[in-house]
DNA sequence: AGCGTTAACTCAACTTTCTTGAGTGTTCAA
DNA sequence: TTGAACACTCAAGAAAGTTGAGTTAACGCT
């Protein structure tokens, strides 16, 4: 009867204090080097109280003295920029066969990053050989667990009980319990838990294609095909977490009707050449097929081509962003193939004139990925201001 | 070279007060009747706190004590509710024949509505008819200026140029300039500009079947098809302003593709019914057709149901929303119906055991909608706390 | 019926953090 | 050479939050 209020922060000092904090970072982090006063007149805070946050962060060791600018008239400017040892994040995906791990620094560069095969896929196999590896990435690293900021753990979605469960690439046990608190626990530290196309999106807003753009989408060419939609700035995640499933809505190929993922996505090319009788089955395989013009792969590409085009339709005016963006498990020359070989559609609200970004543009891609963009999902949370959050 | 800083609000004492006050506002309106613990609770702040933000907003005729409530033991709860008169809202829809307004109260109640025949299109003429109706309207409600909080207006969209001008239903002369800087400047208040579908979304969501909701989507049938996406809370708007626009999407109709609008939409619905010589100009003749089971409509309405389906499985995969909401100048008969006949998507993320809201619900519908979302825009913003909003 | 427990709310003192305004040092331009 | 522009610091003051003790009212156990 009493329907619940959901819970919002109000401001208190003390949670102003860290908004502005991360504020500030945000700042320093967007332009690399920044002044106190550029900051004030951005945040609309003095620069009194810029000082002050600054002279905290120096001393939490986040930010570094970045040399004097002299900018026109007046006092040289004194430049902060982030202090890369300042802090760490830990990027972990998990696939059915393998754990991707990477601990990357506080301006995104990692330090490391490994593959390591998971005996099976049973949830605390994953949970243990996820815990050993932080283990011992510290150890390698050299870098204490109170420098480590959180972890950010990629899983295939979707999440929970929906219409598309009960297919490929699942894991088993995960649908009991929140895969967050369960790493939370685990590892005793924050965690973030989003699917590959999300991460990879945020990957690519951190250090990519996509830094300073609040508003784009990533296709991740996965096992599937996965959409990561940012959101003035924020990943836009549905009421259950389960935005961005693009990979089961109908396209048009050749005037035929089918699922998007079934003509983009590395399984479909792998079942595409699989019936020419063609194993395909890594990345240089698929290089070596594209520099020899391999026909099949060619046509593959073509239909891969056509449907992205309908699928870009459908973003673009579903959401306006300011790019897309491709990347994922795909090398890069097919990307660019398929890059150059997508019609952008005319009746489209991308189609003006201003655009100041392509309308298509290629990631980073590779195996690691998603596994960057995990790290990522923590660094982004140290520079986002935390007041006025809703979840 | 020196990218700018995107600007966005730092916490100090005078926003974070203002920032809270509007998430006390938001609590209480949205359970109705709240007592100040609670919302302490739900807020993270004190009861102090909260205590002293109620006083200044019963001070400022924003709230009225609303009895006491004993809940189990201890002290009885004194409950706060928003005060009906405590401000008002002026909403305006723009259309290229008319202008329709309307002043709602501070708990989205309207307190009138009028339709005002337009000369011309011209972009004078429509400052000059809107200006014209808020005076008279604030005359026949006997309200002061000073309790006006702000006005929406609801255009016609896409907002500038885009691959989908030079479409029908256009204003003229609009493209230069920001609206609703230009609309500010004439009324001389704060003013929100959006699209119907937006404006319609936000008016279910104040006081509609979206009631409490914080995600979903709108799907409004106008000239058009357009799709209000609320995510979070907010209005999704896209880089440009422009996300939403559905209309244009390819769906398939008996293995055909179109545009879905050519399939949903009143001109789509008039073209067909023409077709077969029924001239039809007006919500009355559909209802006299649909009660009389016409033929041609009941063809149409499947083809439109099967539209619908289609694009609702986009809509559920991409943004996995709460509910979508069905809605707009289409005669709720006709909108049931709709309805009862689109086939619910199996594959997708919204197929899933555990719902609470039916995946499509029929929102408000008639003539009025939009103009009463565009005073719930002002509404909304003074429900919603400000800190960290970014745009 | 009496009395301890629970819970909402208030009061007054205290704390955090921001702002303000005066002052310092550097650079550029007239 | 001088003055304006600008970044930054210092110290005092102001705003808004928290804390903890105290008050009031309802419930429920004896």
């Amino acid at each position: 009867m009493v329907s619940t209020l959901k819970p919002q922060l109000g401001a208190n000092p003390e949670r102003a204090r860290s908004h502005n904090k991360q504020l500030v970072l945000r700042a320093i982090r967007h332009v690399g080097a920044v002044g106190r006063a550029e900051i004030a007149r951005a945040s609309g805070l003095s620069t009194q109280a810029v000082s002050n946050i600054i002279s905290d962060l120096l001393g939490e060791g986040l930010l570094i003295e970045q040399g004097v600018r002299s900018a026109g008239r007046g006092l040289p400017v004194q430049q902060y920029a982030i202090k890369p040892d300042g802090g760490y994040a830990f990027g972990v995906e998990v696939r059915p066969t393998a754990v991707f791990t990477a601990l990357v620094d506080l301006v995104g560069t990692p330090v490391l990053a490994r593959r390591t095969p998971l005996r099976n896929a049973g949830k605390s196999t994953i949970l243990e050989t996820v815990s050993a590896q932080l283990a011992s990435a510290l150890i390698e690293a050299r870098i204490s667990k109170g420098a480590l900021m959180g972890a950010g753990i990629v899983m295939p979605g979707p999440f929970g009980d929906t219409g598309l469960t009960g297919t490929e690439s699942e894991l088993p046990g995960w649908n009991t319990g929140d895969p967050a608190e369960i790493f939370a626990n685990t590892l005793n530290l924050p965690v973030f838990v989003e699917n590959d196309a999300n991460a990879a999106a945020m990957a690519e807003r951190m250090n990519g294609v996509a830094r300073g753009l609040d508003d784009f989408a990533y296709l991740y060419f996965g096992q599937g095909l996965g959409l990561g939609l940012v959101q003035n700035g924020q990943i836009l995640q549905g009421a259950f977490g389960n935005a961005g499933e693009i990979g089961h809505i109908q396209v048009l190929v050749d005037g035929h009707a089918v699922e998007l993922e079934s003509a983009t996505s590395r399984l479909s090319v792998q079942a595409c050449l699989a019936r020419e009788g063609l194993d395909v089955t890594n990345m240089e395989d698929l290089i070596s097929l594209y520099s020899s013009a391999n026909r099949h792969l060619l046509v593959w590409l073509d239909k891969a081509a056509q449907a992205l085009s309908s699928a870009l339709s459908i973003i673009e005016n579903l959401f306006d962003p300011q790019t897309v963006i491709l990347g994922g498990a795909m090398p890069d020359v097919l990307l660019d193939h398929i890059i150059a070989r997508t019609a952008l559609p005319e009746r489209s609200v991308s189609n003006r004139p201003d655009r100041v970004h392509p309308r298509l543009m290629r990631g980073t891609s590779g195996r690691m990925t998603a596994t960057l963009g995990a790290a990522a999902l923590v660094l982004h949370q140290a520079f986002t201001p935390t007041i006025a959050e809703a979840r």
